[in-house]
DNA sequence: GTCCGTGCAAAGGTTTTGCAACCAA
DNA sequence: TTGGTTGCAAAACCTTTGCACGGAC
């Protein structure tokens, strides 16, 4: 896996460095996570030693990633975008908007859709980028129903 | 339309300001519009005479009218969440990735897929805040094809 | 006249940028 | 050794907040 990432780097004549390495495993541990958690993680790591990454070095990090095709970045809900590891794409996010949880589905779920989509609108929907807003199996047993705004601080593991 | 707003806020023993009526205008008539472009537009019009609202104001302007169910938050590609009136409100968003044009679909395109993502996940689409990325019909048949992370700065009308 | 709303200015938090030292190749 | 990278600190950015004046009712 990381091999991939040597490659790629060396490539384009760019380094293969520890923190680089270390961004996009937490970025495939975490699944889908902020910059900010991102840096999280890494600094957590710092405790069992394995040093803590400059948040400006992750930003850098992700965006190079994200050029790289390594890595994607998704508008949530939250107001900074989330990224996740691209083999780790091929699927649909939905978003509770009530507890905030992030599910993933299988990107085919919605190929019916994106063809109906395409045939009446030739709009080419990029079924691997897909965030859906709505309420999870839970929160809609939990609160039977109507209304809806109400943002729940949560985490998305 | 714009009694609409005085009965709303009347009836919460708010009051009906030119700069409330204006940002809302301002959301009805920009179709889609993040804080900033709405303070924008109400600068343009302060050239003609109808004097500009502070940023402020129109942040806790449309915040005041997402609360009153007026307006809804968004959130599209760009880091700042777009607004849109809610009259304008039952339409999927399809966001072109290239030149940044926004769409807009009638939500009854995805009913059958959210019905799909209801029985076999448990989780109900809110399909009128859908923002959906892709390729438009312009762009696809403009570049025929493969790359995929350019984003064109551009203006939704 | 009362109280809500506005404008201004300052604070808040996140992301970006400049630069010298550092280290992967 | 060479030039890409990092860390630090400062800047830039958008958004929120406090407060006194002004305006809707």
């Amino acid at each position: 896996m990381s091999e991939d990432l040597g490659s790629v780097l060396h490539a384009r004549g760019l380094r293969l460095t520890p923190q680089r390495e270390r961004v996009l495993a937490a970025v495939r541990g975490l699944g889908h996570a902020t910059a900010e958690e991102v840096a999280a993680r890494l600094d957590a790591q710092d405790a069992s030693g394995a040093g803590a990454v400059n948040p400006s070095t992750v930003y850098r990090a992700l965006s190079l990633l994200e050029e790289l095709g390594l890595v994607a970045r998704t508008q949530l809900d939250r107001p900074s975008p989330s990224f996740h590891a691209v083999e780790h794409a091929d699927h649909l996010h939905l978003l509770c908007g009530s507890c905030g949880a992030v599910d993933e589905v299988p990107a085919g779920l919605a190929a019916g859709f994106a063809a109906d989509v395409l045939r009446e609108h030739g709009f080419r929907l990029d079924t691997r980028h897909l965030a859906l807003r709505g309420r999870c199996a839970a929160c809609r047993t939990d609160v039977a129903g109507p209304p809806a705004g109400d943002h729940h601080p949560s985490e998305a593991s």
